[in-house]
DNA sequence: ATACAATCCGGACCGAGGGTCCGTTTTCGA
DNA sequence: TCGAAAACGGACCCTCGGTCCGGATTGTAT
C-alpha cells in the first residue's frame, strides 16, 4: 500500500490554507477567525478546508505542529543543552525554557490550539510526548512516585494562556519572564538558580 | 436606592436553574449541555435564564461562586490553617490543597467554568482574587520579584482539567494526588515535604 | 376585594458559524 | 489524447447562544 501522495492542486491548497490561518491567527484573536475567514484568504472553498484538515482542531493542529518541529527535532536530537545527551538537571530547565520561547514567539498559535481542542488539552498527543519526557528526565530527580506530577505541574507553568497572560497583560519582557521560569524551575529541582548558565 | 429585591417568582426560578443546571453538569460534559437543556430542567423558559445570569458565563459563574463560597469564606477568616492568622509558610500548602480537594469535589463545575471563559480564565475576577492573596503570602518567602510568577505557576498546579486528567484518566485517588501537591509545593517554598503535618 | 402598574415569563424567532452535499473542474496515468 | 479518480467550491443544513414581545404574575394603593 504505497499510500499514493496527494495530487498537486491538493498540496498546494493545503499549504495556503497553513499560511492563510497563520497570518490571520496572528493579527486577531483566533476565536474570531472563522473558517469561512480562512477558505477566503487562502482564496479556497471551505469544504477544501474540512478534506485537508478533518474540522478546525485539525487545522489548527497541523499549523502547530509545523511550526513545532524544529523545537522538537531540536529537542529530541540535538546538541546540548536541549539534545538528549544533557543530563537532566541542565536539560529540563532548557527543555521548559525552549517550550516557554515557543509560546512567547507564537502566541496566538498555541492560544488557539488549547482553545480549541474541544476536550482539554491534556489529551493532545503532542501533550503526552512532552509530558512523558519530562517525566523521564525527572524521574532520577524527584523520584519515581513524584516524577508524573511534577512534570503536570511544570508543563501547566508553561501554558498558553498563562504565557500569554504574562506577556500581554502583565507586559513582562521576554527575558523577565524566562528569568522567573528559570528561577521556578530551580526551587523545583532544588538547585540554585542560574547553576547552568 | 434601596436596591428593591426581586419577585418572588423570579427568586425561586433562579434557584430552580442553578440546581437543574448543576444536576445536568454533574451527569455530563458541560459543553454538551446546552443552555435549552437547562431550561427545559428547571421547568423555565430560555429566556428567563438570560434575564437571570446575562449569558452562559455568568450562570456558571454565579454556580461556582455559590459553591466556592464556603472556601472562600474558610480562607478569609477561618481557623487556622486556613485562615489568615496562620503564618505564610504552613498556610500557601493548606490554601493549594483547599482549592485542590474543592476541584475535586466539583470537577464538571470546574471544569465548566474554565471552558466556557470566552477569553483565557485568567481575566476572571475571582482568579485575580487567589492569585492576589497566594503573591502576598508568597512575597516574604520568595520576594517580591519572584512572588508574582510563583503564584500563578502554583495556581496552575491546580487547575481544573489538570486534575480532571489526574483524577479520571490517570485514576490516581485522592489523597495520592493531594500528596503529590503538598510535595510538590514543598519544593517551590523550599520546605520538608509534609513539613506542618 | 379590586384595579392597575411594574415586573417577569416563555416559546417563537434570529444570526453566526462549523460542517456537509453534489454537480463541476482538475489532475494524471495509460 | 482520453477517461476515471480525485479534488474543488459554494450553496445548504443544523445546532446553539441570545433576543423579542404578547400574555401571565406579583405587589401595591385604594
Amino acid at each position: 500500500m504505497p499510500e499514493r501522495r496527494p495530487r498537486k492542486d491538493a498540496a498546494r491548497n493545503r499549504a495556503a490554507a497553513l499560511a492563510a490561518a497563520d497570518a490571520l491567527f496572528a493579527r486577531t484573536s483566533p476565536d474570531q477567525v472563522t473558517m469561512a475567514d480562512i477558505a477566503a484568504a487562502a482564496g479556497v472553498g471551505k469544504a477544501t478546508l474540512f478534506r485537508a484538515f478533518g474540522d478546525r482542531t485539525g487545522l489548527i493542529r497541523a499549523l502547530h505542529e509545523a511550526r513545532l518541529e524544529p523545537v522538537r527535532g531540536a529537542v529530541e536530537a540535538g546538541p546540548p543543552p536541549l539534545g538528549p545527551t544533557t543530563p537532566p538537571l541542565q536539560r529540563v530547565p532548557a527543555v521548559l525554557d525552549a517550550l516557554l520561547c515557543f509560546k512567547l514567539d507564537h502566541r496566538h498559535l498555541a492560544r488557539a490550539l488549547e482553545g480549541t481542542e474541544s476536550t482539554s488539552p491534556y489529551q493532545a498527543e503532542h501533550y503526552q510526548r512532552w509530558h512523558e519526557l519530562l517525566r523521564a528526565m525527572l524521574e532520577p530527580i524527584v523520584g519515581p512516585s513524584e516524577c508524573g506530577f511534577t512534570a503536570h505541574a511544570l508543563l501547566a507553568a508553561v501554558r498558553a494562556d498563562l504565557v500569554e497572560r504574562l506577556a500581554e497583560r502583565e507586559g513582562l519582557p521576554r527575558e523577565t519572564t524566562r528569568a522567573r521560569l528559570a528561577d521556578f524551575t530551580a526551587r523545583v529541582l532544588r538547585t540554585d538558580p542560574g547553576g547552568k548558565r
